[in-house]
DNA sequence: TGGTGGAATACTGTATACGATTTTAGTATA
DNA sequence: TATACTAAAATCGTATACAGTATTCCACCA
């Protein structure tokens, strides 16, 4: 199956990056004329990608005024990691009704993935989109597509808050274990356990990750 | 302060008007010409409000195959319903920590007009938004503007399935009463009681939504 | 008859062009 | 100096035009 990508499809993917990466730094004006000159693509699929970029929470439009790559607040990142505490353990219930040993083993697989990061000289930016990896492989089995849609987009907004440089190692460490801990509940079907331990999971993280936040700003 | 506008958002809401009132029936592919030529636009507007359509789950892109009014399975609705009551009894708790009698004047009123709704003869179409209306103005105290951003989207989604003609007045009447009987306890300031009272409320109506759904197809 | 190849058609995706709105800069005036 | 106004520039929104991809239809062959 060859993937046939679209040049909006492209430029979504740049841009979401340069977004999450900090590149296009948080409140930056976002001109359509210049993003396309850079690609060099024109201006109608910049358009679309960054409409779609609104959608997903990591711009903002005005009429006749542009887009701008959202500003959030700390508040706004506690509501995100809340949400995604009560979505995810909520999804996390439902899937371990149903999970395979498949399922689960594919799981392993990703978190072996995850182990790699955690060795010096790693490309930890890497971290956020195999955080997610991981995840939705627990979730998946659920079969709760609007769910996963909505978690989907809390992770990508919750990276570019995980970005920040002054993210210790020692938090990935952390959460690493967690995240072994979390597959071993699964195992047993643990269900009350392991919807308990995410809760904690990612509403620590967060925690973890405002306090480096604000150590900054 | 006048409003200015665009032909894009213009677009965007005749077409969510459609797609909601089954004029355009799921599963339909959206023709960008055919939309074009009957709103006397171009065809951008159209795929630009296509796309945003697709961020609210109404509507299905394929690549170089075009747009298709989704088609939601009864699981998917059952989702739906689920997600709304866990994100609205979340956010209804956050709100009552700080609602003030003003908002809650604000919500009566709001339900005020409901009432007329209840009278024969009334435009039972408009019952979605009211509701969502109602609904809204309980939770905006809470200040959590990303939760508010989803729940908006997932009564969107519920709407296309309320506006079935089967449904039927007891339902919107036994709502009804359930809707004061939800600001009666938020003058309590129970929260507890209302957040109780608001996931059987949803559950249920989502539930009688699915029965009636299945009676027809 | 059933299936394969290939042109014709229909539709989407993207570029270019133009008109509308906002922002900026400069000038005049109190 | 500060403010109000105006003209120019920058930028956005939308129309039109073209290019690329899917679909359809029909001739051809096993």
């Amino acid at each position: 199956m060859i993937t046939r990508k679209t040049v909006t499809s492209s430029v979504v993917d740049i841009l979401r990056e340069k977004i999450i990466s900090h590149e296009i730094e948080a409140g930056t004006p976002m001109r359509q004329n210049a993003l396309a000159d850079e690609l060099n693509v024109s201006r109608i699929p910049v358009r679309e990608a960054l409409l779609q970029l609104e959608a997903e929470g990591l711009v903002e439009f005005a009429p006749h005024r542009g887009a701008v790559a959202t500003r959030i607040s700390v508040d706004e990142v506690n509501e995100l990691f809340g949400l995604r505490a009560i979505l995810e353990c909520d999804v996390l219930g439902y899937a371990l009704a149903k999970i395979t040993d498949e399922d689960l083993e594919i799981a392993q697989l990703v978190l072996k993935e995850f182990d790699e990061l955690l060795k010096p000289g790693a490309d930890r930016y890497t971290w956020g989109a195999l955080n997610w990896k991981f995840h939705r492989s627990l979730y998946l089995p659920s079969g709760r597509k609007r769910t996963l849609g909505l978690i989907r987009q809390l992770h990508t907004n919750c990276d570019r808050y995980l970005r920040i440089q002054i993210q210790l190692v020692a938090d990935f460490s952390r959460a690493e274990e967690e995240h072994h801990e979390l597959l071993r509940l699964c195992w047993a079907r643990d269900k009350r356990g392991a919807k308990k331990l995410l809760k904690t999971h990612i509403l620590t993280t967060g925690r973890g990750l405002i306090r480096a936040y604000k150590a900054v700003a």
